[in-house]
Parts: C-alpha cells; sequence; structure tokens
DNA sequence: AGAATTTGACCTTG
DNA sequence: CAAGGTCAAATTCT
C-alpha cells in the first residue's frame, strides 16, 4: 500500500509541475511537452498497475485490507467495491488526460492566448470512467455490450407509429460519475454535450429513478446518441450514466469542439472533427465541474477523511451561476 | 414565444 | 405480462 501511495504521490507530483510549467510552454518546442506528458503517464501508469494488483487481490479474497479502511469509514462489501471503483477511476482519468492536453495546447496555439495565462480553462471536467470493456480486470463493474444491429420494425397496427430504438443501439457504455459537490447536486458533471431530458422511470428494485436524456440535436441533425442517469442507490453521491448510440452531430456549429478522452474511445467512434466552439465548447461556460489535476490528487487524498465519501468541491466560484 | 422539463400513457422486449 | 424505454401533451422556464 505504501509503495502504491509513494508512485501515486509521485504521479501527482509530476502533474502538478507539468500544470504550473504550462504557461511558459509556449516558447518551448512542444516535443518537450510531449516528453514531459510522457513521464506523467509513465508515473501513473506505474501507480495503476500496482492498484490494479492490490484490486485483483482484493477480489479474489473479498476480505478486508489495509486499503480500502483508509478510504472509506464504512466497511460494507458495496461501499467497498464503489470506494475502489472510483478510485481507480480517478487513475483512469489521469490516463485520459493524455487526450486532452495536446488538443488543448494545440488549440492554445492556434488561438495564440497560452501567452495570456488562461489557465483557467485548462481546467477540465472530473467525469471520470470506471473501465471500458475487456479492458481490465476490474471490467466486472462495467456494463458494456452490443446489442446487435437488429433494424427497428415499424408498428404498422397501432395508430401509434413508433420505431423500435432499443435494438437500434449499437453501442452502450456504462460509467460512474461523481456527482458535483455544489450548483445542481442532481445532476452529475456536464460531458460537454447538450443533452435533452425525455423520460424518467421508476426502476424496479432502485432507490432513484432513472432519467432518460438524448442529444439535443436529435432532430436537427439527426443525432441518435442517448443517455440514462441514475443515482447509485448505496452511495448517492455517484451516478451511473449510460451512454448510448453515437453522436451524428460533430458538424454542428453547436457540437462540441473537443471531447473528455473516455468518449474519443474508437467504441462511441467520437473522434473526428468539430466545428467551430460556441457555447459548447468544454472549456468555457458549458465546463462547470472543473478539476485541476493538483485537486484531483488531494481530493484523492483526503477522500477517507470525507464523510461522505464524495469529491469536494475544487472551484466553487465557478459553479455559482448555475 | 420558443425551449426545456415533467409525467402519464403507450410501446417494445424478454 | 412485467419492466424498461419512449412519446407527446401539459407545464415550467428563459
Amino acid at each position: 500500500m505504501e509503495e502504491f501511495i509513494n508512485s501515486i504521490k509521485h504521479a501527482f507530483g509530476l502533474a502538478r509541475n507539468l500544470e504550473l510549467e504550462l504557461p511558459n510552454m509556449s516558447n518551448q518546442p512542444l516535443h518537450i511537452l510531449c516528453l514531459s506528458i510522457d513521464d506523467v503517464m509513465k508515473a501513473f501508469n506505474g501507480a495503476k498497475e500496482r492498484l490494479l494488483m492490490m484490486m485483483s487481490q482484493q477480489d479474489k479474497t473479498i476480505t478486508t485490507s489495509s486499503f480500502v479502511p483508509m478510504l472509506s469509514s464504512t466497511h460494507d462489501a458495496t461501499q467497498h467495491a464503489t470506494t475502489s471503483m472510483v478510485m481507480t477511476s480517478y487513475i483512469d482519468y489521469m490516463f485520459q488526460m493524455q487526450q486532452l492536453p495536446f488538443d488543448h495546447v494545440r488549440a492554445l496555439h492556434e488561438n495564440k492566448i497560452i501567452g495570456g495565462v488562461d489557465i483557467q480553462k485548462l481546467r477540465y471536467k472530473g467525469t471520470l470512467e470506471i473501465g471500458e470493456k475487456g479492458e481490465r480486470d476490474v471490467e466486472c463493474y462495467v456494463r458494456s455490450k452490443s446489442e446487435g444491429n437488429v433494424q427497428g420494425i415499424e408498428a404498422s397496427s397501432t395508430p401509434r407509429l413508433r420505431k423500435s430504438s432499443r435494438k437500434n443501439d449499437s453501442v452502450k457504455k456504462t460509467i460512474m460519475v461523481p456527482a458535483p459537490q455544489v450548483g445542481n447536486t442532481e445532476l452529475p458533471p456536464e460531458d460537454g454535450f447538450n443533452w435533452r431530458k425525455y423520460g424518467q422511470k421508476e426502476i424496479l428494485g432502485s432507490m432513484y429513478p432513472r432519467g432518460y436524456y438524448r442529444c439535443t440535436h436529435h432532430k436537427l441533425y439527426d443525432c441518435k446518441a442517448k443517455k440514462l442517469i441514475q443515482r447509485v442507490d448505496h452511495n448517492p453521491n455517484i451516478f451511473e450514466v449510460t451512454y448510448r448510440g453515437e453522436h451524428t452531430c460533430h458538424m454542428s456549429s453547436t457540437a462540441p469542439s473537443s471531447y473528455p478522452g473516455w468518449l474519443t474511445s474508437a467504441n462511441l467512434s467520437l473522434g473526428g472533427g468539430g466545428g467551430a466552439s460556441t457555447s459548447s465548447d468544454p472549456f468555457t461556460s458549458k465546463y462547470d465541474g472543473d478539476y485541476l489535476v493538483a485537486d484531483l490528487a488531494d481530493a484523492m487524498f483526503n477522500w477517507g477523511s470525507s464523510s461522505n465519501n464524495s469529491i469536494e468541491p475544487l472551484f466553487p466560484d465557478s459553479n455559482e451561476d448555475k
């Protein structure tokens, strides 16, 4: 455990240094920045390996270890699982960051604002991914499946025509997202897309209702992307967010110009170009659940002292205008 | 006024 | 048939 703590502290230290040096990077060749990012990634990679080893050992024995009590005030199995999952998410989050600095730095260079030290906009939302299908040994926590490509069937015998959309959703990916501690805590942090709620349903056996959202552009661009949001029963500070379908609104002027790292994964096919950034630009007002690298580290190490295992507000002021 | 949300009814799936 | 998912009218918000 101590080994893991040291390695993760080292990684966060490197990330912190990189963050601090970022304003001065504008005069440096980009490959210098790449090397720095590589160092950070390697450090987190090592820490993650250790954590996954510890988790796999835990999963085999299902007994308490020194690891869980340090993070959690309650020791029941579900809390244990959730805490481990979210902690792993922090590590994953740092990996996902790798996809962003390059975009950000490029954007900043292109916009010639890096000299203006608008570091505020380098803050990134804290949407955390638990894992991806078949990628790691915590995949048991993730539901991710393809549902086939059966075409929808028109309901011809009823006055109300409706396509079967469920089978058309070829992509389904579920992640765990911590609830924001300020602003509207009823919703998980934004993910850069604009969603419109179209339904809510009480789910059998769940304490909290499930909210159904679709892309705001679903009519204009025939965008098929949807998401389901539901609070986790045993920890209301965590949302289970299921994404379905693919965004086909990339070229929209209101579509995000950059996506969170986990959304750029191949199975969601979210890569590709983005249009001009407007209000949906993740680095402007739409991104209100901001977390800095250094604060992620602080939140992570303060986790155990928090009575509700939630993420502390990092920039309370930035969320008040919601 | 238009956009977004709510909510009960309806539809699909297993 | 039950449960989950979606529709669409009513309502609320901006």
